[in-house]
DNA sequence: GGTATATCTGAATCACTTA
DNA sequence: ATAAGTGATTCAGATATAC
């Protein structure tokens, strides 16, 4: 089926209790029909993510041509016909859901839309306990112009990323995400192209599989930022798999629903092409949170640092002394790194492996420079 | 009240039935009290456009420090505080129902919020009636970052354009926004920065005065791309007053609500110092649609193009003949420009203006540009 | 006086572990 | 459950200060 079933979570994330297990869901598989019904075949938090692309809602009315006299090609598909809002936001409520049922307390929702239906998706997920933790533009590097001029060019879509409640727990791989944004914070407006040219899926005509085939890009950046290797991800409006696709590569596990046969089978012929990265193309830049906590006590410990070493800040303001139990101690105070550096500077925090500093070969350099050579040390 | 009552509408958009009155308006105030309230005192259908920035619900938790300590100075002012969605949806619902009735049949209603509350008011304002005509998307060059490294930077707002419903007439400006854009269709997504340096209002102790002044930049472009010259802008939460120092600048009336009277003070003492700018500056490219539209036959009249000049499409494969009356023919075909165009390429419709060019020494031109010069010239 | 450098701040639903 | 303690974290632009 195309899964990677070598792939676990890390013991870190593994709920003991009341787990579901791998073996028990149907992993790599596109559930046929209704997705509202395939989705009450699964286990309660059984999945890491939801990714969904529901329908739109779209509404459109006449016939569009391109100046130049050629057909736009639009979106009147019978799955995008809904009689009013209402009956709208009665589907939505309902896969919503399921969706909330299926997803893990500490697992993460992704819904992308257009301004015909994301308002509805957005007030209705957030009215079931949803807790939006961002909203996210895509912009469109190449949108389809306004040809009738008669409003703004429709350059961009929303996708809503949200956890299961306020207090719930979610996971972001923020140093990924900032790595893959040449070490700046990751935004919440990504450019990205419309998927077009050979990543686009054709039929034997040479027409387009899929009306709104999304690219893969987008989801990659998706389950960059919110999944781990080894979780399952669920795609309740499959289309040609992007989702499945992007998993695979990644070594997420996927599960689809889809109720086009014809949609599944164009679908499951891209997956089975899709080749999954090596293992040590998978590993990300570690956030610092995941990342084994280092007591500064452990690098005097360790050698890396003599008691008695002098500290001082940027300015030199301040000098304290390393004691042989990992504290440090300036005139009267003394205690943890950070608890000095807080006091000193009469501050509500203070991040001691920034704040204090040690002369090296006449540089300063933050601790944390240390730190880091430590964790290099101790990696393997 | 630093108004310029000398504007007035152009003749095309007055409705002459039940029109009410610009001095029957309090044009140039700021209402006290309750945005609700204040709008009841408005009559039916009485202004242009209505921009409202309404608090955003935020329901922010503990502080938030920088990471050098320093105290994040959060929204946590009494007018953004909710008890629960459903109250904040009934105030939504009452606000935008009075709106709706105070805004003319063919106006515009613009909405600004973030992920905390615009799903909301965009399902509300659909449910009421309005029709979204487009999402606008205003990316911060300057967001504040997440200084926790807990999710995406958040980099952007969300306006909502809409217009009285489905079928209802509104106003924008293409050839406005075109140009402003450098000769491209104005996007979706604009980069604005934040309100910041001089712009900024500040209390007297130096401290802002509004802690979500909006930027000048923003304002103008909603009311340069959706309102002309001589409407009224209603702004139901004025706050300092950038709609109304903007609508001043450009020539629009404008009427405010605002509750707390310091921000009412601030807003006065600002817009009074505003300066209009003068009629020619105001002056924005014409659309095609309001500008005159030129028959292809008052340029033969008037000698711009003899009878008997050739036409050609821009690759050569056709060539047409001007006739006396302003017709073309092409072999057996004769007709209108646009007619002849779409006859020969068997198209669903065809621009002339554009199909067709002429050859005016050894290069070709389009007949736009001949259009151009003709409108130039009949301009005075 | 001009150029670096330092400081300040902005609509933010902003932590996690152990006691 | 709640409270307390420890630990982790920032970008662009405007203004102020230093050289």
């Amino acid at each position: 089926m195309g899964e990677v079933l070598e792939i676990t979570r890390p013991k870190t994330r593994a709920k003991k209790r009341l787990a579901v297990k791998l073996e028990d869901l149907p992993l790599g598989q596109i559930l046929p029909g209704d997705c509202i019904e395939a989705m009450r075949s699964l286990p309660d938090a059984s999945v890491d993510a939801v990714f969904a692309d529901p329908p739109y809602n779209l509404q459109l009315g006449g016939d569009l041509n391109r100046p130049d006299g050629s057909h736009v090609d639009a979106v009147t598909d019978h799955w995008d016909q809904f009689d009013s809002f209402a009956i709208y936001d009665q589907f939505t409520r309902d896969w919503l859901t399921e969706a909330r049922r299926v997803l893990k307390p500490d697992g993460s929702l992704w819904v992308i839309g257009s301004y015909h239906n994301i308002f509805r998706v957005g007030a209705i997920l957030q009215d079931l306990g949803f807790w939006i933790l961002n909203d996210i533009v895509w912009r469109k590097s190449n949108p389809m112009p306004n040809f009738r001029g008669t409003r703004f060019t429709n350059a961009h879509e929303t996708l809503i990323w949200a956890s299961q409640g306020e207090k719930a727990k979610y996971h972001f791989n923020y140093r990924a995400m900032k790595t893959l944004n040449d070490e700046l914070q990751m935004r919440s407006d990504w450019v990205i192209p419309i998927c077009a040219g050979q990543e686009r899926l054709k039929q034997d005509d040479g027409h387009k599989a899929h009306p709104t085939q999304k690219p893969e890009a987008l989801l990659y950046r998706v389950l960059l930022a919110t999944t781990e290797a080894g979780d399952v991800v669920l795609d309740p409006f499959f289309g040609t798999g992007t989702t499945g696709a992007v998993a695979k590569r990644l070594g997420r596990h996927w599960i689809g629903c889809e109720r086009e046969k014809a949609y599944r089978d164009v679908a499951m012929k891209r997956i089975d092409k899709e080749l999954p990265l090596d293992e040590s193309a998978l590993k990300t830049m570690q956030s610092r949170k995941s990342a084994p906590r280092v007591a500064f006590g452990a690098l005097v410990e360790a050698g890396f640092l003599k008691p008695g070493t002098e500290l001082f800040d940027k300015k030199r303001r301040w000098c304290a002394t390393v004691r042989a139990d990992g504290s440090i101690s300036c005139g009267k105070q003394s205690g943890s790194i950070h608890g000095v550096g807080k006091d000193l500077q009469e501050a509500p925090s203070c991040n001691g492996w920034t704040f204090w500093h040690l002369e090296h070969e006449g540089k300063i350099e933050p601790l944390d420079t240390l730190r880091q050579l430590y964790l290099l040390a101790v990696e393997d």
